[in-house]
DNA sequence: CGCCCTTTTGAGGCATTTCAAACATTGTGG
DNA sequence: CCACAATGTTTGAAATGCCTCAAAAGGGCG
């Protein structure tokens, strides 16, 4: 197999008893097959930190959940150029429109060990309206979270960027269950920056920034978010209110 | 009806004459039903220029198919901030994903006279897995279009994002036998300068230089691109070998 | 421990924005 | 049909936000 593959033996955690359920199409896949909210009959792969689980371009024969760990979706062209078009988590769907052909329209490329569950296209064959519209639904998750990464890069400074991006993982990991205002970043400042369309330094400084001000509270990976509302504010292009802080330059210009 | 619609009235090009034909899945629904390519089994119907298909979050019953004009794709937030995600033309499909629920994920707003084809959800509950394939064809086309721009935005300066979107415009139109030299722009250059992420006075100074150049050659919305090797070149951030026009400071630097 | 990669911090430059105003175009009503 | 308003486009000058360059500091891992 694929050097990439690892022994990595994530919890074998039934559908039922899944964090991410609700955003996870191998749910509906697998009750609509047995009844039993358990995907454990769909082949699943494990793989380590940094490895591709497609390539741009790639034909596959199957879509894959991401059951454990997250990834980045990245987009390159012939002069070598990358852009990373998203962040992946648990529930999410990989490499379901390469389905219409033409291979997968980014690489997928795990930030830490990570597991998928795979599904064969050919079970789309079936005539399962509900299937397809499950799928649909995740299809359509997605899109509207790169419409809305595209309005903050088209329309947004660099510190109102920062920040969404913040509030984004926040109800990300809030979505299921888990702490809103306390999590660990799983990419770095580089795939931040790319993300965001900015240089590496200027994510640093960010972090620096919004730390001073007590927006955030960052450790190396680790994030702390005292004040959602705060944070909104300051995402909203706000110039605070109420500065329990050293006021540096944090007011920023408005595009458009 | 609603008030956007009018009683324009474009050829009735059947689905086997239209020039879009290979970039249409009303050709395939067509097809499928009855084996001639004729379109006319679909509901049409026509808007006027400024007019919105479709808004965002809008629930819909149907996807359509852009037959003849063109439009663009806003996506909007609380703020009122707005970023054109896409510009579509004859063939593109609208409000496809939408069928996972959630309502659009974007307002289609015309950029001239255009007319749609419409096809029920419906019609995707019968088991008919190439109808679904060719969808998702043009779903996948659309995503790797949205890639290529959020690489382009992200990536690039100013003058590449420019020389590519008319690079990508060109293309468009010789997909469907048209001319890739010379075009009309259904957009304002309000409307560019969002797309593209940039000031509106930024766009118009590109226009400018770039005809200074020689590169292209333009009035009003009418637009010549006299060698596409050499805007090709531009666009990859290369400084011009032969330069047959007065220099201005046109060497960009380029990100990350 | 020492190498390598990531992250941070500083100083300076410049690409692009912002502000401002003239100009062109389109649409509208008298 | 023209005057007028509203909108879109161009151009100039100045401001600035972010990048680039440079270098040091901080972990991770053999």
């Amino acid at each position: 197999m694929a050097s990439n593959v690892i022994g990595f033996k994530h919890p074998a955690i039934k559908c039922c008893e899944c964090l991410w359920r609700e955003n996870c199409i191998a749910a509906d896949v697998s009750e609509m097959r047995g009844g039993a909210l358990d995907s454990e009959a769909w082949p699943r792969k494990a793989f380590k930190s940094g490895a591709s689980i497609h390539v741009q371009g790639q034909l596959i024969d199957h879509v894959s959940i991401l059951r454990a760990g997250s990834a980045k979706a990245v987009v390159g062209d012939d002069s070598g150029a990358e852009q990373i078009v998203a962040f992946l988590f648990p529930g999410d769907l990989l490499g379901a429109v390469a389905m219409g052909g033409g291979g997968v329209s980014s690489s997928i490329i795990t930030l830490e060990q990570a597991a998928v569950c795979r599904v064969p296209y050919r079970v789309f064959n079936d005539p399962h309206p509900t299937l397809w519209s499950n799928m649909m639904r995740a299809i359509a998750r997605q899109e509207r979270a790169v419409g809305r990464h595209l309005l903050s890069i088209g329309q947004h400074s660099a510190h109102e960027r920062f920040a969404y991006f913040l509030l984004n993982l926040s109800a990300r990991y809030a979505s299921c269950g888990l702490a809103p205002d306390e999590f660990n970043l799983p990419m770095s400042r580089q795939d931040i920056a790319n993300y965001l369309g900015l240089a590496v330094e200027t994510v640093s400084r960010l972090f620096g920034e919004l730390d001073a001000m007590g927006l955030i509270a960052v450790e190396r990976r680790f994030v702390r978010l005292p004040s959602l509302a705060d944070l909104e504010a300051y995402a909203a292009g706000e110039p605070m209110e109420n500065a329990h802080a050293n006021d540096l330059n944090q007011v920023s210009g408005q595009r458009i």
